[in-house]
DNA sequence: TTTGAATTGTAACCTTTGTTACTGCCACGA
DNA sequence: TCGTGGCAGTAACAAAGGTTACAATTCAAA
């Protein structure tokens, strides 16, 4: 673990913090696909990401979803720093995107660090800096955009994320993200070929030029 | 000053940062519908609101608005935070809502005392905590509610601030806050009308039953 | 090999929202 | 008192997106 940190944190922690979250953090490989967290569960620690990507979701009174937007490596999650200090229920869900490996600190130490360690008090404002602008990117879409440059937005999103112009998932996956239905997600992806800007097949997209 | 101080945060803040508050912080009033921050501006200190309210909008490419939130009296604007820590420029506009007092707390204070003070922490903390929470409430709406549901959201939550039951806005002024057009929201508010939960007049709104 | 479930394509239709256009009304200042 | 500009009501229409229904295809399990 320690190799991983220095590998992705040295820029940001002074030399005694690393140490400290070696002595302490637990290292956590998650599978894509796996929960990490859920709507309305008490956070007992916090994730470091190491390598992979987590996606954040939303949920409404129906049970559908909202993709808000995805955490990576270097990132860790803001919603799961206050509701560690304010004692709150997550308001979101976490699901690994892609294999993820992440370290896991005890919320007993982020009080304690937040004192002690100027980098570790500028990497959690910067966290909620960069998380308050993802959620702003995310209001510009919803809000100002039509579902087809959503869309767009969403398979370009993805295949960064995921370093891959192949997208394994199914329309309804698409449109539960994009808080839609799969027909309208059908139709829109339908026009995107058309314009030869992707490929269709079962089960993935492939991504031409967007 | 010292007066406001003690009489809003005494609760949150300790003796010694009150004071130091005292010191170095600005009194300052701004009227109704007077701008404190303009989207890309930089800023340069922070804001405490002793009273009044202040709306944070967001604009598209068009310069068309969507309002975020409100802020109130003891809340701070999270944006401002990380902006001053980052040197970044602002992502929003902050009108006041109503005549408003605030406190203005230059930024080479911000890291000073968060070094310094436990209880600046958990404010910080605490501020950003609500403004991610009030950044989802807006996102639930946008992405999960019809117009005429977030119509009435709205309005609730305007006689809630102003705490009056008549809103003194055009229908066009409301248009603008929900990123809609004048047609529609007359169209609505014509029908909340017919169904008793209002009373329309020139420039002003009478809540009667949400 | 057959069966059944999951995935995709597509048509037809409906609802919501946005747009354009025109009207009447009110208020304020010339 | 007369205009003029801002405000609100409303109709007619357009566009975007959601819904229902059904067919065709693929794939894995029985």
């Amino acid at each position: 673990m320690l190799h991983n940190l220095k590998e992705n944190f040295t820029h940001l922690f002074e030399e005694a913090l690393i140490e400290e979250i070696n002595q302490v953090g637990t290292l956590r490989e998650i599978k894509e696909g796996e929960k990490l967290i859920e709507i309305g569960d008490y956070v007992r620690s916090m994730p470091l990401l190491i390598s992979g990507a987590v996606k954040i979701l939303r949920e409404d009174d129906d049970g559908d979803e909202l993709l808000l937007y995805f955490l990576e490596r270097g990132d860790t999650c803001a919603m799961t720093l206050t509701c560690c200090l304010g004692q709150t229920r997550s308001e979101i869900r976490a699901i690994a995107e892609l294999d993820t490996t992440l370290i896991m600190i005890p919320i007993q130490k982020m009080e304690e660090w937040t004192g002690k360690y100027r980098s570790w008090r500028n990497f959690v404002f910067q966290s909620y800096h960069a998380r308050l602008i993802e959620m702003l990117e995310t209001i510009d879409s919803i809000a100002f955009f039509n579902m087809d440059e959503r869309l767009v937005k969403y398979l370009q999103n993805k295949q960064k994320v995921t370093n891959d112009s192949l997208i394994n998932s199914t329309h309804q996956e698409i449109a539960y993200e994009l808080h839609t239905s799969r027909v309208v997600v059908s139709r829109l992806l339908k026009k995107l070929e058309s314009l030869g800007k992707i490929e269709l097949y079962r089960n993935s997209i492939k991504i031409v030029s967007l």
